[in-house]
DNA sequence: GAAAAACGGGGACCATCCCCCCGTTTTTTG
DNA sequence: CAAAAAACGGGGGGATGGTCCCCGTTTTTC
C-alpha cells in the first residue's frame, strides 16, 4: 500500500500551525474574511512563507478557522447539555463558553468564502446546529426559555456582542463582554416582557446570504 | 470687519458635503477608522477632489462625523424623555432610536482619530451623555430598571448589537436588530434575573481608552 | 450671460499585499 | 553526534489600492 498521505508533522511545524490558526481566528473575527497574510504572519511571529506551506490559499486557510471553530462550538454545545442539568442553565453556560471561542469567527461561513459542501465541515456544522437546538428546546420545553425566539436570534446576537471592536482603541471592552451576554440572557427568560418586533431569525438566516 | 467667515455654501456643494457626511458615518461603522477616501467618494458618486475639498484630512472628516451622531444621538435622547412619560418606554424608545443613528460610529471617540477637547463637541457630547444618564436615572428610580447596570453597559451592548458584520455577506442581519435589542432591554428589567459578573461599565470606560 | 464657485477624473507617488525563491536553521534519524 | 530531511525567514517583483493634487469642464449665482 501507498505510504501514509499525512507522514506526520515536524514538532515545530505542528506548532507553527496552531498558532498560526489562532491569530487567523483573531484576524478573521476582527476585520472579516479579506484579512491580511502577512499580518497572521507578524502577528505570530513567523515568515510569510510559513503560512504558504501550510495552507495554500485564502480558502484553505478560512476552512480550517472555521472547521476548528465550529467542532468546538459543538464540542461546548454537547458539554454544557450533558453537565448541566438545568435546561437555561445549560444554555447560559454555552453562550458564555461560546464567547470564549470567538463565535463570530462563524459569519464567513455565511458568504462565499467556504466550502459548506466539504463532507468534514458539513458533519461539524450538523453537529454545532442539533447541539445548539437541543440546548434551545429544551430550555424551551422547560418554560424557562421566552417562546418567541430562535436559534438564529441567538446566534446573531451572540456574534455582534462578542466582536471586538474596530480600531487599535476600545480594549478594555472584552471585560464587559459576559456582562451584557448575561443580561442579554435575562432578557431570554421566560415569561417574555415584551413582545419582539419581525419575526424570528432561524439557523438559516444565520447561515444563508 | 472682516467678511463673514462662512460665506454662505453654493447649494450644491452644501448638498454633496452632507450626502459626504452620510456615506463616511456608514463606512466608520462598517470597517473603522481606516475606511478609504476614495471610497467615500465613489459610494456618493462625486469625485474624490470634493472630499478634499470639503475636510483638510481624515481627522477633520471624521470630527464632523462623531459631531452629528454625537449630536443626533442627544437629540433623541432629548425628545424620548421629554415626550415619553413612561421612563423605561422612554429608555427603550431612545435605544431603537439611537440603533437608527448609527450609534456604532462613536467608537472613535475612545481613541485618538478625534480631538476629544474641541469645545463644539465637547459641548454635544456633555449634552448627550447628559442626557442619556437622565434617562437611565429616570428609569431607575422608577424601580422598572435593574439597579446593577450603568450607562456604560448600555452604550457599549448599544454599539455592538448595531454594528453590521464584516464581509459582502450578512446583509439579512439588519431586520434582526431591532429585536435583538429589545430582548436586552427586557434583560435591563428590574428585578433583575441574575447576578451580573464583573463591575458595571460607566461612560468612561466607554469613552476612555 | 459672465464671473465665481465647485466638480470630476486622471495621474504621480507611496504603502501594502500576495506569492515565490533560496540560503539558513531546526529537527529527526540511525 | 553527524548527516539528511524538513521547515523556516526574509527579501523582492509585480500588482493592487490608497492619498492627495492639478487643471480643464460644468454648475450655480447674480
Amino acid at each position: 500500500m501507498s505510504a501514509p498521505p499525512q507522514p506526520r508533522l515536524r514538532a515545530d511545524a505542528q506548532r507553527n500551525r496552531e498558532r498560526i490558526l489562532v491569530a487567523a481566528r483573531e484576524l478573521l473575527v476582527e476585520e472579516g474574511p479579506e484579512f491580511s497574510f502577512d499580518k497572521i504572519a507578524r502577528r505570530v511571529g513567523v515568515g510569510n512563507a510559513t503560512l504558504y506551506r501550510h495552507f495554500a490559499d485564502r480558502r484553505e486557510l478560512i476552512h480550517h478557522v472555521v472547521l476548528s471553530v465550529v467542532s468546538r462550538i459543538a464540542d461546548r454545545a454537547e458539554r454544557a447539555r450533558a453537565e448541566e442539568p438545568d435546561a437555561f442553565r445549560a444554555l447560559s453556560r454555552f453562550v458564555h463558553a461560546a464567547a470564549d471561542e470567538q463565535v463570530g469567527a462563524l459569519c464567513p461561513l455565511l458568504d462565499g468564502d467556504v466550502d459548506r459542501h466539504h463532507p468534514e465541515l458539513e458533519d461539524a456544522r450538523l453537529r454545532m446546529e442539533r447541539g445548539i437546538e437541543a440546548l434551545l428546546s429544551a430550555a424551551r420545553n422547560s418554560g424557562q426559555l421566552r417562546p418567541d425566539v430562535e436559534v438564529g436570534d441567538l446566534m446573531m446576537a451572540l456574534s455582534q456582542l462578542t466582536r471586538p471592536l474596530p480600531g487599535p482603541g476600545c480594549t478594555n471592552f472584552g471585560q464587559f463582554i459576559h456582562r451584557h451576554l448575561q443580561i442579554f440572557l435575562d432578557g431570554l427568560l421566560a415569561p417574555a416582557r415584551s413582545q419582539l418586533p419581525g419575526r424570528a431569525a432561524t439557523f438559516s438566516d444565520f447561515r444563508d446570504n
